[in-house]
DNA sequence: TTTGGATATGGACGTCAGTACATAACTGTG
DNA sequence: CACAGTTATGTACTGACGTCCATATCCAAA
């Protein structure tokens, strides 16, 4: 319904909802009270699905709720405030991001040519994965007035450029981490993808700097 | 008062601001009705320093008008909406950075170096001309979820290689533009500010690429 | 079973934003 | 001057939002 992580994927089902008219003597609703244990991250993770589908403008508690199928007040309960809730939204992103970068990486086989390789990384950013990448840009600009979340987005950005730079060398690696980081935000928003010839000869040229 | 864009900078004073207390026959208030011809630029660009100073998720048309020094009422009168005030906003802050970067090439001489005088452009605008960077990246942001801003959002970016590509040749402007974009989103949020060394060498290498 | 603390819920409250609109001020024309 | 049309303003309305909190539920230890 969503098209970004999951958020109710590995929802059981516990998740109250009416059938409360019958039995008037057994509890009222099924599963109140403390279980669920990872209600929290799943708030989290609708918080990013919220903002990859509608934007960073309209992220809401109602909206959150909504999304992670629970209560409005199960957001306040977990988070005491939007702040709170944007900054663990930013973790998860991040997290995302990182994971898939890195997956990407442990599956490179060595003979494989990285510039190619990254290229096809970039069109699955755009592509498939293109809602996840909008949430990101997102929350990563959210951090830029928000002086408690830079050091989180600075973190992010050094994780990433790290498994570049565990590709190459440490300039090859932070300037691939740029290049990606400009060819994302500016094809995110194109109607069209870019051709992997292009986006290929791109990284090669950094590569081939190596000197 | 905030860094960015002038706003009141052409204000001749005209601007209705109290002193109305004595001469109850005279005129209530002074310059009222039509006049004032570039009002509605003014509070285009009072909008674009909101978002400046305090980022995207916080305009409002109060904070524009307090901005711009005009009344509430202004603001809807002269933007129907809240999405016409951002489109203009996008259109400005796209006006005042492509004229940067032109004004910037136009000031080149021609032994000049490409990569360091890049270098120095990065440099400035993640210093001096820090808010004006973080207003375009909220604005390229908020475009991402807004099909009807992506014209003006791409057409931006192309306006920003295109003075790029006048420099060196296609791709390589291309590429140019692309480690810009990335360069100065990945370091306006980072506490100091990068290496001129780092940054040149890093531009240097996408020029050397040419073959 | 009782009890206490943690978890969870839904509704209510105060605030603030976007928008609409009646009215006012001004400009130009006859 | 009178009038019409445009530009401009102050204010009120409605809805939505963040937050709070009294209450409910559950778990685990005594």
């Amino acid at each position: 319904m969503c098209g970004v992580p999951p958020v109710n994927a590995a929802d059981a089902g516990p998740s109250r909802t009416a059938e409360v008219t019958s039995q008037p003597v057994l509890p009222k609703r099924r599963q109140r009270g403390p279980n669920d244990p990872d209600r929290r991250d799943r708030i989290a993770r609708a918080a990013v699905a919220v903002i990859a589908e509608h934007g960073i403008d309209s992220l809401t508690h109602r909206k959150v709720a909504a999304m992670a199928g629970v209560p409005l007040g199960s957001t306040t309960y977990h988070f005491a405030s939007l702040e709170e809730l944007i900054a663990a939204a930013l973790d998860k992103a991040a997290e995302a991001g990182i994971g898939q970068l890195q997956a990407w990486a442990n599956g490179l086989d060595d003979g494989d040519d990285v510039a190619s390789a990254l290229a096809d990384y970039v069109i699955e950013s755009i592509g498939e994965r293109r809602e996840q990448t909008l949430a990101e840009y997102n929350l990563y600009v959210l951090a830029l007035h928000r002086p408690h979340l830079q050091q989180a987005a600075v973190a992010w950005d050094s994780a990433l450029s790290d498994v570049l730079i565990a590709l190459t060398d440490r300039p090859t690696g932070r300037m691939l981490g740029t290049l990606l980081c400009g060819l994302l935000m500016q094809n995110v928003l194109r109607p069209d993808l870019p051709s992997k010839a292009d986006v290929e000869e791109t990284f090669r040229r950094a590569i081939a700097g190596t000197a």
